[in-house]
DNA sequence: GGTAGCTTTTGATAAAGGTCAATCTTTGCC
DNA sequence: GGCAAAGATTGACCTTTATCAAAAGCTACC
């Protein structure tokens, strides 16, 4: 059989995950892991560059990523296109696709990465069986909207420095979440797919990191941030669009 | 028992609603349908300016609008707000407080309105009965991102006549599937509140109205709407931010 | 039916961030 | 290990949109 892209077929087991406390399983009650289990047979890896899916793919599965940093964009028949986020191990993507049976966006691997994948036939159909696994589908959705609520306040009611500001913490909490330094970690991501995301041009991200650094709130040096003064870039959310 | 806002009980019944074919029922198989509407036993009243509810009020029920017009809004500690959609007849609101069991948004009628309620705990308990039922509840979720996504591609990569372009067909767009005119129809919402939500000023949209006016791509007087020239305003896509 | 208070429009000015360009740094490949 | 390509920084300038202000139009309530 041929490969697409790095892929590779191989065994997942959330029990021993070190993100089994942060993803599906979280949800589903300890008897019942097993059958989601038995559910997410299949582990992909992918490689820097590679897509996951692509807008326009047919709806197979939900994934878990495993290790390793995504991003998602959605493209305008004008050519423009829109990062709608980041993601990072122990998250689930491809929700998207479940409105229409196609996916609505890309999803790009922003480092090596690897995934489990949820067939989501099987999981909708367990999901009837097991109202814990029921229950979480329902929530992981709810929050995906929810935090895209929190992103569409971010560009649409804050200033540059506001909008780095919010992206900073945010990454800084959710790789504490994760047992990771809150205060010093690598972005993954380029300016240019910062400002993507932020409704910036990749110079104004440079220069508001610069201004935080001389402003002593963080140190930056290329992809290596360390948050200095989290509580005075936190007072940053303050907006006067 | 004391009446809250203005809302009043009173019977809903799906077969008779002008907007089934849009509304929760028109992903449920007809022969499931008597459950459903035993289920949304339960219709309230608004008027312009009261909440349907607000951010922190516990998961209750999701609504389905018949009647009126619905802004949702999240808010800032900071007391910025946020726009996040518009919602009309046939759509359902409230999904946000699955993920949490609390609103993370408030949701305000725009002028008189009904709902109908449909208890969340039972729906959930009626999806793992329903397939039909269940994969159309997942399919509202996911079309929420999607149109989420593209509040997102809006505000971080379109200029203001790109945005306001863009929300004068959705309109348009969302009228005519009601079997609305597309092409003239009164605005619910104040230049305020449209600016609001597309990130931008009041005096922004009402200039930037005035510009479609004098360019024939549009009529405005007040709240009135005529889209004159469709084709043109959607040209307007394009993004030089 | 008149008046107070929103809402909308329009103008003048200012500020935020985009654009273009040059330079420097890092990364990856032969 | 060297070199090409990609990424990041910084500066000068310009466009877009915000801000402030004034006036006119609607709406609703007494």
């Amino acid at each position: 059989m041929k490969k697409l892209f790095s892929s590779f077929q191989g065994q997942a087991t959330c029990s021993g995950c070190p993100h089994r406390t942060a993803c599906l399983p979280a949800g589903v009650s300890s008897a019942d892991i097993a059958q989601l289990e038995a559910l997410a047979q299949s582990k992909r890896t992918f490689q820097r560059g590679d897509y996951l899916y692509r807008s326009g793919a047919p709806l197979k599965s939900l994934y878990a990523i495993r290790s390793g940093f995504f991003k998602t964009q959605v493209l305008h028949e004008s050519g423009i296109e829109q990062v709608t986020g980041f993601q990072m191990p122990g998250e689930i993507i491809g929700m998207d696709a479940i409105g229409s049976d196609l996916h609505t966006c890309n999803a790009v691997a922003l480092e090596d990465s690897e995934v489990c994948e949820l067939p989501f036939a099987r999981l909708e159909e367990l999901g009837r069986k097991l109202p814990s696994l029921q229950r979480y589908l329902h929530r992981i959705m709810s929050r995906e909207i929810v935090r895209d609520h929190g992103t569409m306040l971010l560009l649409g009611s804050m200033r540059a420095e506001g909008r780095l500001a919010a992206f900073l913490l945010n990454l800084s909490q959710r790789f504490a979440a994760r047992g990771y330094s809150p205060s010093a970690f690598n972005l993954r991501m380029t300016r240019q797919e910062i400002g993507n995301y932020l409704g910036l041009k990749l110079e104004t991200v440079s220069r508001t990191l610069s201004q935080f650094q001389q402003a002593g709130l963080i140190s930056v040096r290329n992809k290596a941030v360390e948050i200095r003064d989290a509580k005075n870039l936190r007072a940053f959310f303050a907006a006067p669009l």
